[in-house]
RNA sequence: GCGCCUGUAGCUCAGCUGGAUAGAGCAGCGGCCUUCUAAGCCGCGGGCCGCAGGUUCGAACCCUGCCAGGCGCGCCA
């Protein structure tokens, strides 16, 4: 528990006996305490803690709030130490302001928990999944997927950090109609590499990218497949692409930071006939009809207007009925919470998948499904359409080489998952410092070089409970304390929303009250013990962006 | 037609789950480098929070109805 969370609990603990003291008096009534809350006001005259309790209490007590708030503050014990002044005010708002120096115990905390500071055991270890990008394996990865990357490695970063015990995965559609698509785009190109007549198929692969992979096929096994049987020309022709293109997925998302436990393969669930045990179970359960030829799951049951088809009148399970047993696959393998990152195109999947595994027995609500709108790419003021059948889209290696892994994840988490990301990328390709990354990053690399320098005059950061805190009274010093103390509250509630962009939003902060706290406070002053002082809030916002920084997976420069 | 998302400053977006005078960045204008990194700091201008009702002490946020944009509504994935 860190410093503000901990006092927020104890003023509110303390206006809760207010109430009951106040109400015991006669002073006013009430049933039940409301859920109130203590937060720290956006303006600074308004103190460090408001509480809402008096509002909330007035329509019960059939008083006005600032008279309910009187009478609260009458039969307040202040809470001590550190609270120096109490005032009702506005509506009715109480309004406490702490003693100069409350915040000065995180300074050591900070310090002394160094890379784990901010982190919080909110999780309990419980095992969570986070599913993300799983990319059909047959291309290059777009912007879409880098966005997917970006958000899903963070919010795993950010479960890790509160204690969940977590797992990423990567789902591999490598079964189905895709795939034979696949395999008849492969085999028209492998054909015409030795000058025979074909045609990829309309709705087939038309990407530049498979002419190379044939060429390597063929560098391996040559003309070999030539006169082959056309089922195992194109079964030896899938094998060696998927191997190929996942190597490549795999290596692009390691370039951009993103590590994953599991490799999990669709055709598995096939083959260990876990597909076919999803559909009998569900078919046990009463849920499954035959129609037309095929199986069809009613979702209409689960509040969904149509039902689905589960097999088809070919006898060919449906992807629908594989991320069904995928899904249940997930659970038995032990994961209480599942997290699956997802393209809002995707979002009509979300209530019958859920409906499939209440069907199942399973508590929907173990799975959660994040919808990221699709990303847009602008150019010269023009939108770009992207489309994999055209080969024509950005692929996430050529954004890493023009834009930086740095600023592409920070870019991509820092809009709000819902909402539409423009990504223009003539601004992406410029490098300019417009990019807020810079800013972010420009300020761990000041700090660092005061640091460095420190140490060339033989300065070292003291131990936190040596230096006089109590020097650090400048208001440019008190916010940034105020910030660097609120990165375990701010990581817990983006672990909780699911939000990383709420991060961004903070390294921003955070970094901005550093360069005003730059310009009006020198670190290496010449009175040694404020500069001791100094150091020490200079060393804890070093830790503080850095941890940050790691959650967002972008580096903390030490030079720039 | 139905469902989901979005609509906030010229542009791109925040707004901590209903709080006090709605905030950043970019763009514009004006200042600040002989001392720790000017990729920085300080200041100024800029808003019917899409529209109209409703809920309550209090609404950008919740409810209803419209309007506009995006996405979906396949025996594709």
């Amino acid at each position: 528990m860190n410093i503000i969370q901990e006092t927020k609990r104890r003023l509110a603990v303390a206006l809760g006996d207010a109430a009951a003291a106040a109400r015991a008096a006669g002073e006013i009534s009430f049933d039940e305490l409301p859920d109130f809350v203590i937060e720290a006001p956006r303006d600074k005259s308004h103190g460090d803690f408001a509480a809402n309790l008096a509002m909330l209490l007035a329509k019960q007590a059939r008083q006005s709030p600032r008279n309910v708030a009187a009478a609260l503050v009458r039969h307040l014990e202040i809470p001590q130490p550190g609270v120096a002044r109490i005032e009702v005010a506005g509506p009715g708002f109480i309004n406490f302001t702490l003693d100069q120096s409350w915040l000065l115990p995180v300074l050591p905390a900070v310090l002394a928990e160094d890379e784990h500071y901010g982190w919080s055991n909110i999780g309990q270890g419980v095992k969570v999944q986070v599913e993300f990008v799983s990319a059909n394996p047959t291309g290059l990865l777009h912007m879409g997927n880098a966005r997917g990357a970006a958000l899903g490695d963070s919010i795993a970063n950010l479960l890790t950090a509160t204690g969940y015990e977590v797992c990423r995965e990567f789902y591999i559609n490598d079964a189905g109609n895709q795939i034979e698509n696949f395999g008849l785009s492969l085999e028209a190109r492998y054909l015409q590499a030795f000058g025979q007549e074909a045609e990829v198929p309309p709705d087939g692969y038309h990407g530049e990218d498979l002419v190379a992979t044939v060429r390597h096929f063929i560098a391996r096994y040559g003309d070999k497949y030539l006169d082959a049987d056309p089922t195992l020309r194109r079964e030896m022709l899938v094998r060696f692409a998927l191997e190929e293109k996942l190597a490549a997925i795999r290596q692009v998302l390691e370039d951009f930071g993103v590590v994953y436990d599991v490799w999990f393969s669709e055709q598995y669930l096939h083959d260990s006939g876990a597909v076919a045990r999803a559909i009998t179970d569900l078919e046990k359960n009463g849920y499954i009809y035959e129609k037309d030829g095929a199986l069809w799951f009613k979702a209409s049951d689960f509040g969904e207007e149509k039902d689905e088809v589960l097999v088809r009148k070919n006898g060919l399970p449906t992807y629908f009925a594989a991320d069904i047993a995928y899904h249940r696959n997930k659970f038995e393998r032990g994961f209480q919470r599942v997290i699956n990152i997802w393209g809002a195109d995707h979002h009509g999947h979300v209530a019958r998948l859920k409906g499939a595994l209440q069907a199942l027995g399973y508590d929907p609500g173990r799975l959660e499904v994040v919808l990221m709108q699709l990303v847009r790419l602008y150019q010269g003021g023009e939108v770009l359409r992207m489309s994999k059948r055209t080969g024509h889209y950005v692929t996430l290696n050529e954004l890493i080489e023009e834009v930086g892994r740095d600023a592409a994840r920070y870019f991509f988490v820092m809009l709000k998952s819902d909402s539409h990301l423009e990504f223009d990328l003539d601004l992406a390709r410029s490098q300019s410092a417009d990019n807020p990354v810079y800013y972010v990053q420009y300020a761990h690399a000041r700090i660092c070089s005061i640091l460095r320098l420190a140490k060339e005059r033989g300065l070292a950061v003291p131990p936190a409970r040596e230096a006089n805190l109590d020097l650090l009274r400048e208001p440019a010093e008190v916010e940034l304390i105020k910030q660097v103390a609120s990165l375990p509250e701010t990581v817990a509630g983006a672990a909780l929303a699911l939000e990383p962009h709420r991060l961004t939003r903070f390294a921003h902060d955070l970094a901005s009250l550093f360069h005003s706290f730059y310009t009006t406070c020198r670190v290496l002053a010449d009175d040694p013990e404020l500069c001791q002082a100094r150091l020490v809030l200079v060393e804890a916002t070093r830790i503080t962006l850095r941890n940050v920084l790691y959650l967002l997976g972008v580096t903390a420069p030490e030079r720039m």
